[in-house]
DNA sequence: AAATATTTTTAAGTTAACTTAAAAATATTT
DNA sequence: AAATATTTTTAAGTTAACTTAAAAATATTT
C-alpha cells in the first residue's frame, strides 16, 4: 500500500470515526464538519480516495471504508493512542494536552518506530482517556463498560473512560478528581434533570449533571 | 513567528547546512542539490522565504539566513538531534537508522514537547553521531576535535563524531567496532595513500583508508 | 405529489510546491 | 574583451488540497 498524505489520512480517520458511532455510511456533511472543511472539499477528496480504493463511494450515497481503508485508519488510531500514552506516561503531559500533539505524531511513517514504541511502553491496551489501542493486527480490546448515567442508586462503578474528549470536559474532571480508575458510588439520582449525587473513594461527595454522567464510562462493581 | 510548512523548514535547514560548511551565501544550485530539487523550485521558494524575512536574498547572489531564519534552523537541528537521541537511547535504533525517522519527527510543532523530551533524555549535548545539540537558546557545545587523519604515528584519540553520515559509512564503522567513545592509537601511517594502521582498545588492529580517517572525528589524548 | 428545504456535487478559482524549457545573468576561458 | 559555459531566473504548466458560488440530486414538508 502506497504512502498517503496527511490530508488523506485525516479523511480516513474521520470516516472511520463517523461510521463507528453511527452505523451507516459517512455523509459528506458529517465528514466536512468533523474536519472543519467545506463539503465541496470533501466531495473532491472522496473521488481521490475512491480511486485509490480506500473507500466505497457512490455519489450522494455517503462513503464507507474498504478493507484497505479501514486497516489504514486503524493503524492511525493505534499510532495516535500509543503516542498519547507516551506523552502522558513518559513526558508527563496531562490528558487534556496529549490529543493535539498526537494528532501530529500519528502521521510519522515508520512501522519499526511504532512497534518499538509499543514495546517500550509495555504494549498498553488503553490510552490516557481510556480508549482502546488496537494491537498490530488491528484488534481492539473489549471491555464491559457503561455510561455512569446508567447506574442506579447504590451501585458502584470505576471510571474507565470518557465519551467526550474536549479540553473543557477533561479539565473539569481533573478538578473534580474524576480521573481514570476512580471508584464512584451513586448516592442519589434526581429525576428532575437526571443529575446525581455521587461519592468518591476519598469520601468526597459531588453533584454532577447528566451531561457529565452521560460522558463518563464506568465498569460496574459487584 | 508564524508556523512554517515542512517544505519551508527543509529549505532553512539546507541553507543553514550549506552556509555552515562553506563560509559564503548558499547558491541556488547547492540548495537544489541538497534537497534533490530543481534550481527553479529553489528560486521560487527563495522568494517566499525572503518575503517572510527568513533569508537575505538578492537575485543571482545566493542567500543567507536572517536572524529569524537562523533561529528557526537551529531549533530544527535541536529537534532533529534530540529525536535521534530518543530513537537511539530509548528505542534502541542503531545510529544508521535514526536520521530518516528524525527527519520526520523534527517537523512536529510543540515547544513543550521538545523541552520535555530534552529533560527526559537528560539534556544530552551530543546526538548518536556525536553532533552537538543546540540548547534551548540555540547555543552549540564546542569540543576540541580533529580528524583522525590529522593524528601522527603514536598518537591516541577517542572517537567523538563523524563527518559523513551515510548509512554505508556508519555500518562500516559498526563492523569495525569504531563507534563513539572508542580509543584509537595510530600505529603507522602509509605515506603512499595515507591509509593507517590503528589499534583499538580491545587490541584489535585495523587498517583504514584515508577516506575513513578523514571522516572520523577524534579528541586527542595526552 | 408538488413545493420547499437540505445535501451533495460540479464548476471555476486559489495557493504552495513542484516540474520542464527558455531566457537572462554571471562566470570562465581563450 | 569577446566567446563560451555555467548558473540562475522567469515563464508556463502540473498536482493536491483547499475555497466560493451555482447547479443538481435527494429528502422533507405541506
Amino acid at each position: 500500500m502506497e504512502i498517503l498524505s496527511q490530508a488523506e489520512e485525516n479523511y480516513l480517520k474521520a470516516i472511520f470515526k463517523i461510521c463507528e458511532s453511527e452505523e451507516k455510511p459517512a455523509s459528506t456533511n458529517a465528514i466536512a464538519h468533523e474536519l472543519a472543511m467545506t463539503p465541496a472539499a470533501v466531495s473532491d477528496m472522496l473521488k481521490r480516495l475512491s480511486a485509490k480504493e480506500l473507500v466505497h463511494y457512490k455519489k450522494h450515497r455517503g462513503v464507507t471504508l474498504t478493507n484497505d481503508g479501514a486497516q489504514l485508519a486503524t493503524t492511525l488510531i493505534r499510532k495516535h493512542r500509543l503516542w498519547e500514552v507516551f506523552l502522558s506516561d513518559v513526558l508527563d503531559f496531562s490528558w487534556d494536552e496529549v490529543h493535539e500533539i498526537a494528532e501530529q505524531l500519528e502521521h510519522i511513517q515508520s512501522d519499526q518506530l511504532i512497534n518499538r514504541l509499543d514495546k517500550f511502553l509495555g504494549q498498553p491496551k488503553f490510552d490516557p482517556h481510556g480508549d482502546p489501542i488496537p494491537d498490530a493486527d488491528g484488534k481492539f480490546a473489549k471491555r464491559k463498560q457503561l455510561q455512569l448515567i446508567a447506574l442506579e442508586e447504590g451501585e458502584v462503578g470505576i471510571v474507565v473512560g470518557v465519551m467526550e474528549h474536549s479540553t473543557a470536559f477533561l479539565q473539569y474532571l481533573d478538578k473534580m478528581q474524576l480521573g481514570l480508575g476512580v471508584k464512584v458510588e451513586v448516592l442519589e439520582v434526581y429525576e428532575f434533570d437526571n443529575s446525581m449525587r455521587v461519592a468518591l473513594e476519598n469520601n468526597q461527595i459531588l453533584t454532577i449533571s447528566s451531561k457529565v454522567s452521560e460522558n463518563l464510562l464506568v465498569q460496574k462493581q459487584a
